[in-house]
DNA sequence: ATGGTTGGTCGCCAA
């Protein structure tokens, strides 16, 4: 079992980059993120021809989100119960051979002074609660997506930079390590305790080529998943994109293999 | 390094 989660930040924009990727990883689950187009719009066609189902919410012009699955997804859910924007599609769970998968993109939050920051906190929260209340850690989940936090300092090409700032600040990681002690574990930590990895480099800077990253794109999981996961690689050749048709998305990637379940 | 790029949409906003 193969799941890869990406923001693609437009699908419209890197449809043939994600059919590419199908065709390079022949993922069994696909989780995309910033797919911003409206439903009527999803290229299913196109991925359906590639062996895909297709579970997808989104909305115009922001957000998104797909799950693409090789075998047909159970019990589709869109966001969650008390979401404070809920028209914001950001949430989408399936079920895919027994395990439940919920794909993110949780909300940027701006900056740590502004309001869609007290948003993002609020969002996370009311996110949790829903999780606890719904899900049982000792059966097989997955969170995959955009997480939009670096989980430590390791995370992060420049710590002092970063230090308090958006994406790493104190209630945004205390907010992860609640899901860590409720029984999800970072699968990319699980075999890679110090490894310098990152998933998204901003567009500008000359970030990529600097190497100035951070790792805001996990996979998370129970215990029963993750004492099947054999490997968590990022997919860096793909936000270079020197090759296939198109422009690199923002984001990498990122790539989990599991034991048969 | 507080610079600047990309996408959606069409003047800016979001990331």
């Amino acid at each position: 079992m193969k799941l890869i989660t990406w923001n693609v930040n437009s699908l419209r924009t890197r449809l043939d980059r994600v059919l590419g990727l199908l065709d390079r990883h022949r993922p069994d689950v696909l989780c995309l993120q910033e797919t911003k187009m409206v439903d009527a719009d999803f290229p299913r066609t196109e991925l359906e021809s590639k062996g895909y189902h297709c579970a997808f919410w989104g909305q115009r012009a922001y957000n998104g989100v797909a799950v693409l699955s090789r075998e047909s997804p159970q019990q589709v859910e869109a966001s969650f119960d008390g979401n404070p924007v809920p028209d914001a599609a950001r949430v989408l769970g399936v079920t895919v051979d027994g395990w439940r998968i919920i794909n993110l993109y949780v909300v940027n939050g701006q900056s740590i002074d502004s309001d869609k920051y007290a948003l993002k906190l609020n969002w996370l929260e009311v996110f949790a609660r829903w999780l606890h209340a719904r899900h049982d850690p000792t059966q097989p989940l997955i969170l995959a997506g955009d997480f939009n936090i670096a989980p430590s300092d390791r995370d992060v090409y420049d710590p002092t930079v970063w230090k308090g700032k958006l994406l790493c600040s104190e209630p945004e990681r205390k907010w992860l390590c609640g899901l860590q002690q409720w029984g999800l574990a970072d699968l990319l930590r699980v075999n890679e305790a110090d490894k310098q990895v990152f998933s998204w480099w901003d567009y500008r800077y000359g970030a990529f080529a600097r190497n100035l990253g951070l790792r805001i794109d996990l996979i998370l999981a129970t215990q029963p998943v993750a004492s099947r996961c054999t490997s968590v690689v990022v997919d860096r050749d793909e936000r270079k994109a020197k090759s296939g048709p198109g422009k690199p998305s923002d984001h990498a990637p990122v790539i989990a293999t599991f034991e048969h379940p």
